[in-house]
DNA sequence: ATACATACC
DNA sequence: TACTGGTATGTAT
């Protein structure tokens, strides 16, 4: 049984079950004594038996993944290399290093809690959790290779004195709030990853921070207390000559920090922090360190992918900054392995080693393979890792998109039992649900059986559910079925959870309200495309007149519009750049170009030292405001329906370039121009808006890949942009909406799901209620007449009437997008005053989370007794049922 | 849309 | 005795 199965990784054990030693803390371990602790703990378990299964599996992935590997014929991995370099050498122009990204992460932040609370922990090792699980371990237990998620037993066995505190949640979520507002200081968007971790952009602090006096860069010793939280503060700082030892002595070998410039004036001890990120990142954590008496550590790099792994160098209590230079992350990522990576676990540790790979320089050496053994999306992750690229924004954290619940116990097999059991949870649930008003369409049920095998089970409603008997009576059915299939025997089930997700905003207005601001017409998709267009020169940006394009813009950031050409470090020397951008990139929609242009304003923000962003800056302003407008004018007073306007909710007619508050008229009037077009066919009114924007821009129908052209491109754009902002300002729109807000949700997946080519997006002027709005009509490219695909949700819909079309995406929009506008400008939006105040719930509009105070979210999981824990354990849910 | 797998804390 | 719970996302169908 054990042979063929550790055979990839050449290990007596399962890699699965062995210890997951590459975590701070855990160095220079006696790895085969605890494993083999570990296996003889585990052997013969149902637990065990299952690993085995899963694990085969994943050798069954490798072999068949070493099967298609043996396929590749030279000419095959000759054509991947071309595209590969292509795609890497336009990542490699979008390089941005100019953002100052911190990932901040607390120290073993569950049992530094309880170590701080209870001294006579601090010597000892000891972990957070149960005999079942543990959250985390201190790192004095880990020297025993005790650490997270593993079960307390085994830990036991590894470390027979290692004490576990169970879980408790409340107390680290105060603590959590804490810290916190320490992030809210140096970045006020800051990003939680959970309760102990967060992403923080730390560029503009630094800005400001330049011309701060010391005494702002001044902070004090804690007046404190002692480590027991009994006997709190009352001590005078000046009774606090060794200030450092009153944090918990957590770790033994911490690195230090920087010499202290210890000062101690009237006030007591205290610390003058510099300007420089390091300083300032010490500073953070100097007051995180003051206020909870907990410490931190830190990373610091031009990206979010390597901050996280540099937050880990120097743990505990360190911090590690990377220079923003190109051949600083080249060297740090050259040797990293690639398990270090967020978003690399085990399997796919596993898969990469079977092909040799276990650095990231082995990554880069090896894309042309990776590219046809792994789908798009993972070889370029594989790419940007390789590469040393990462998110260099910090995406505002997004709505929930599910939730759930669910609980393991005892063997559980009577069906009266699981029944009752899935009404509690779908209660649970239920209750957690109105606490956020949310409203879902589809319930999952979840279901792992004595063998730890898992299966769901997900049904779609029409309508949104919230209550208990709505979602229970989902739940049933779905148990129902199960319980049936596996009749006569019984389900013997060991956990059942229940999920809901496909959420639709809670109060189910009419959504009409809201008109729409672009529209796009899906092209084909072009894979060699989807990364360059995200991060294309702005140089290279064209504006083609070809057919019925009038503008599109993408808006990499202007950074790179100063950087040299960079090697790619696996491309063949032999061959020259001209790749990247054929004329084939992709269009970009109204939310592409938003998402595009925000990452330049970010970008230009702290490059305002460059040279031509002003111009960049503008362009992109200025299409934005126009952007802006139209979100915010269709959002106030436009109460008509689909059906009211038949075409024109959709595409609605301007009467007149002043008058904005005319309505749907039988002429059109043109952006470029601002002559009326005598015309209600659209396709009309798109052909003179051509024919003007190519007349204004001189020539606008050729697509470039040469720098030297690139002004003139960006001219094309910006005229057509300033005749569209002049345009937009005649017509008096008074609020201006944050059309940032609008693609928010649309990053991730446009950044992964790579962008489609919209051939042809036609700008048009639109006249709603009393406001502009300004609309690109899909077009056809083809002759089959157009496809509309709903810019919020991004799906194909299944109608040429834009009616219906319109219907939907003002559904979409309703639901998805208008309470993050309301939340993010919500002093720049006027409650509809009159009937419509139904239509836009305020209270949910309000953003849910705010970088300070208490969070709404459930956070930071990895621990085991979940927020309903309490008083109800894992065993003893059977006697709930009978009551 | 559904199911399952992977990943993160 | 005993191997979590919550969320997101990718992959395959």
């Amino acid at each position: 049984m054990e042979n063929g199965i550790a055979s990839t990784k050449g290990e007596g054990f399962l890699s699965r079950m062995a210890l997951n030693d590459n975590k701070a803390g855990m160095e220079g371990l006696d790895r085969d004594k605890i494993n083999k602790i570990i296996m003889e703990s585990s052997k013969g378990s149902r637990f065990y038996e299952n690993e085995l299964k899963r694990e085969q599996q994943v050798n069954q992935r490798i072999e068949k993944m070493m099967l298609q590997k043996a396929q590749i014929t030279e000419q095959q991995l000759k054509k991947a290399q071309a595209q590969v370099e292509k795609v890497a050498s336009a990542l490699v122009r979008s390089r941005d290093l100019s953002r100052v990204i911190v990932h901040v992460d607390m120290d073993a932040f569950y049992a530094a809690v309880e170590m701080r609370d209870c001294p006579e922990l601090k010597d000892k090792p000891m972990a957070v959790g149960s005999m079942s699980m543990l959250s985390t371990s201190n790192y004095h237990a880990r020297k025993y290779g005790v650490r997270a998620a593993m079960p307390g037993f085994i830990a036991k066995k590894l470390c027979p004195n290692l004490v576990i505190v169970p879980t408790n949640f409340d107390k680290y979520r105060a603590v959590s709030d804490e810290i916190r507002e320490i992030f809210a200081d140096y970045d006020p968007h800051f990003q939680p990853l959970s309760l102990d971790e967060a992403y923080l952009d730390f560029t503009d602090h630094l800005d400001h921070r330049q011309s701060w006096p010391e005494s702002s860069r001044t902070h004090h010793f804690r007046a404190s207390s002692t480590a027991t939280g009994e006997e709190q503060s009352e001590l005078p700082q000046e009774a606090l000559p060794e200030v450092k030892d009153l944090s918990p002595v957590l770790f033994e070998d911490s690195p230090s920090t920087s010499p202290c410039l210890l000062g101690s004036g009237g006030g007591g001890a205290f610390e003058v922090f510099g300007t420089s990120v390091e300083e300032a990142v010490r500073e953070m954590r100097f007051r995180i360190e003051q206020k909870t008496m907990l410490t931190a550590s830190a990373g610091i790099a031009p990206n979010m992918m390597l901050a996280k792994v540099c937050s880990d160098k120097n743990k505990p209590n360190g911090q590690y900054r990377l220079p923003s230079t190109r051949e600083a992350v080249m060297d740090f990522v050259h040797g990293l392995p690639v398990r270090k990576v967020s978003g690399i676990g085990k399997v796919s540790e596993k898969m990469l080693n079977a092909l040799g790979i276990s650095s990231c320089s082995h990554l880069g050496q090896q894309m042309a393979l990776l590219s046809l053994l792994f789908s798009e999306t993972a070889w370029h992750h594989f790419m940007e890792v390789s590469l040393g690229l990462g998110s260099t924004y910090i995406p505002r954290h997004e709505d929930r998109k599910s939730m759930s619940t669910e609980r393991t116990f005892k063997e559980l097999s009577k069906a009266e039992e699981q029944f009752s059991l899935c009404r509690e949870l779908c209660e649970d649930l239920a209750e957690d649900m109105k606490k956020e008003d949310l409203k879902g369409k589809t319930v999952t049920l979840k279901l792992k059986n004595v063998n730890f095998e898992v299966k769901t089970r997900a049904l779609t409603l029409l309508c949104a559910v919230a209550t208990v008997d709505e979602i229970f009576a989902v739940a049933k059915d779905l148990l129902k079925t199960e319980i049936e299939n596996e009749s006569p025997q019984p389900l013997r089930l060991r956990l059942m959870g229940v999920r809901i997700s496909a959420f639709v905003s809670s109060d189910d207005k009419k959504p009409l309200q809201r008109s729409i601001i672009g529209f796009l017409q899906p092209g084909k998709t072009d894979s060699s495309g989807s990364i360059q267009g995200m991060h294309q020169n702005p140089e290279k940006e064209h504006l083609t007149n070809h057919s019925l394009q009038t503008w599109t813009l993408t808006c990499p950031p202007p950074v790179q519009k100063c950087q040299k050409q960079e090697e790619v470090p696996w491309r063949s020397k032999q061959k020259g750049l001209e790749g990247g951008q054929t004329g084939e990139e992709p269009k970009q929609s109204f939310f592409q170009r938003a998402h595009a242009k925000r990452l330049q304003l970010q970008a230009a923000r702290s490059s305002t030292q460059e040279e031509g962003h002003g111009e960049n800056v503008s362009v992109i302003n200025s299409i934005d405001s126009d952007a802006q407008k139209g979100v915010e004018s269709s959002s106030k007073g436009h109460k008509s329906t689909a059906s009211d306007l038949p075409e024109n909710d959709f595409v609605e007619a301007q009467a007149s370039t002043s008058g904005c508050g005319g309505t749907a008229s039988e002429s059109l009037t043109c952006p470029v121009c601002f002559r009326q077009v005598e015309t209600t066919d659209l396709n009309v009114f798109n052909r003179h808006i051509d024919q003007c924007l190519s007349e204004s821009s001189g020539k606008p129908n050729r697509s470039t890949d040469s720098d030297s052209e690139s002004d003139l491109d960006l001219d094309i754009v910006r005229n057509g942009c300033k005749v569209l902002e002049k345009w937009r300002e005649e017509c008096e729109v008074k609020e201006a909406k944050n059309s940032e807000e609008l693609e928010t949700n649309r990053v991730d997946p446009q950044w992964q799901h790579g962008l489609k080519n919209y051939p042809t997006q036609t700008v048009l002027l639109i006249n709603g209620d009393k406001e502009t709005v300004t609309s690109q009509q899909p077009q056809s490219c083809n002759d089959k007449g157009p496809v509309f695909i709903c810019p919020v949700c991004q799906l194909t819909q299944d109608t040429d009437d834009l009616t219906v079309f319109n219907h939907h995406v003002d559904l979409c929009l309703n639901q998805e997008v208008l309470h993050e506008l309301g939340g993010q400008t919500s002093s720049r939006i006027n409650p509809p005053p009159d009937t419509n105040s139904k239509a836009i719930d305020r209270g949910h509009l309000l953003p849910k989370q705010t970088s300070k105070g208490k969070s709404k979210r459930k956070d930071s999981p990895s621990s085991p007794p979940s927020k309903r824990a309490k008083g109800f354990g894992p065993h003893n849910t059977i006697d709930r049922f009978f009551r």
